[in-house]
DNA sequence: ACCTGAACACCGTTCAAGT
DNA sequence: ACCTGAACACCGTTCAAGT
């Protein structure tokens, strides 16, 4: 008896899917995977080596695909901003259009729970920001809203709308949340020293997220209105 | 000879300011320690180790003063809200105080790199912060406001505030800054298919930093003038 | 009451070595 | 060209033990 002899693997030891499910790391699965572990454990428990663990890979495997921690965190928000659908640009409707544009992303905001948080101090310029700056442009020049201001405008908008996701997020967030820890905070200060945080103090905490949401957009769009009429040029 | 007998110590061999030099750890002293350090290393480098350090102890003693790392740079914001220094409120003057305390926030980030940038996403609410929102709210209630846009506005206000100071940071930071290169890569978009990022490509990226946030202090006020007018109860 | 050292369970990143 | 294990130099926080 040969003991060397053995029969050939039956075609049904195959392993399954042979270049795809053994993935090779690609840079698209990695972001694919942070956001994935960003959703479920945040910013803060976000790491190399949990993102690695998700691919079932070492975290050294990362970074041949992925310059830093940095870096993805950038390709992960521009990820994110590929979610936000756009309409046609509609010179007409270009107040409404900004509306909705709030409210898109928002929402997107609203799925990715940290990512606001993510976004604030950095500016993550990629494939997907180009495609929303260039539709607020052309929202904005259709409008007759000439380049600087529109430019300008698109920055502070951004910003509030990732702001404002924030503050979504704080007051929603477990248990008691910070936020009516505050009011109660604000409510408890002596009445006759700070008399206008008394007076104030249901103002500075109630109100719904989308109220706040609306007022702070609806301030946004009438200082534009009102910055284009005072600087026509 | 006895070698037991020692001479006593010199009088100049005492330790000097027995009970200052040697200083007790006290919450205080932590969070002026933070400071110096988080001026020196930003947010990314400030730890708990690195603040006990320079304070001559380990990390484990500051625990006994402080809840939470997150805690210390609350209480570390707090403390630089107390630079900002404000007048008496004017309700005569009120657009013009709120543009002061614009400048005086804007002046005291600058005086902190990354301070902005750590208060992002916090509410560090606290006397000092308490402080400014009475200041506040006094300046608008006295301009006539009523309670909620007064508040909330104090909101937009923080934050666009805050926002734009890192922005300011972002701008002037290190060698080729960031915002450089990002009109760079704007500037070379092929223009045919981003014709209005083409179009407005200097305006995205130019403008001093003073420009900008004259600007978008502009449109809050406008903003906040309309809204008044729009919605007067 | 306050401080400490040592330990625990993590980090991001690098680098020689493997295929 | 791509992946890996092990190592380096860090982290925040806890806890028993000291004074």
């Amino acid at each position: 008896m040969d003991s060397d002899a053995h029969a050939p693997d039956p075609s049904w030891w195959g392993r399954p899917n042979r270049n795809q499910s053994r993935s090779t790391l690609t840079r698209e699965a990695i972001v694919t995977a942070a956001l994935a572990v960003f959703d479920q454990v945040g910013l803060e428990g976000l790491s190399m080596r949990r993102v690695a663990e998700a691919l079932g890979t070492g975290a050294a495997s990362l970074y041949w695909h992925v310059a830093d921690k940095e870096q993805l965190i950038h390709l992960l928000l521009d990820r994110a901003m590929g979610e936000i659908e756009l309409p046609e640009p509609d010179p007409e409707r270009w107040e409404e259009q900004l509306r909705e544009f709030a409210h898109a992303g928002r929402a997107m905001f609203g799925r990715h729970r940290d990512l606001a948080l993510a976004s604030l101090g950095r500016v993550p310029m990629g494939p997907n920001l180009v495609r929303l700056t260039e539709w607020l442009l052309a929202v904005l020049h259709g409008a007759g809203i000439p380049s600087r201001p529109a430019a300008w405008f698109g920055d502070v908008f951004a910003l509030v709308g990732a702001a404002q996701a924030v503050e979504d997020h704080l007051a929603t967030t477990g248990d008691m949340s910070e936020f009516t820890a505050m009011g109660e905070y604000l409510a408890a200060l002596p009445p006759d020293r700070f008399p206008n945080i008394a007076k104030a103090s249901p103002e500075l905490v109630a109100g719904s997220a989308d109220d706040r949401f609306e007022f702070t957009l609806e301030l946004l769009l009438l200082g534009l209105a009102s910055y284009i009429k005072a600087e026509p040029r």
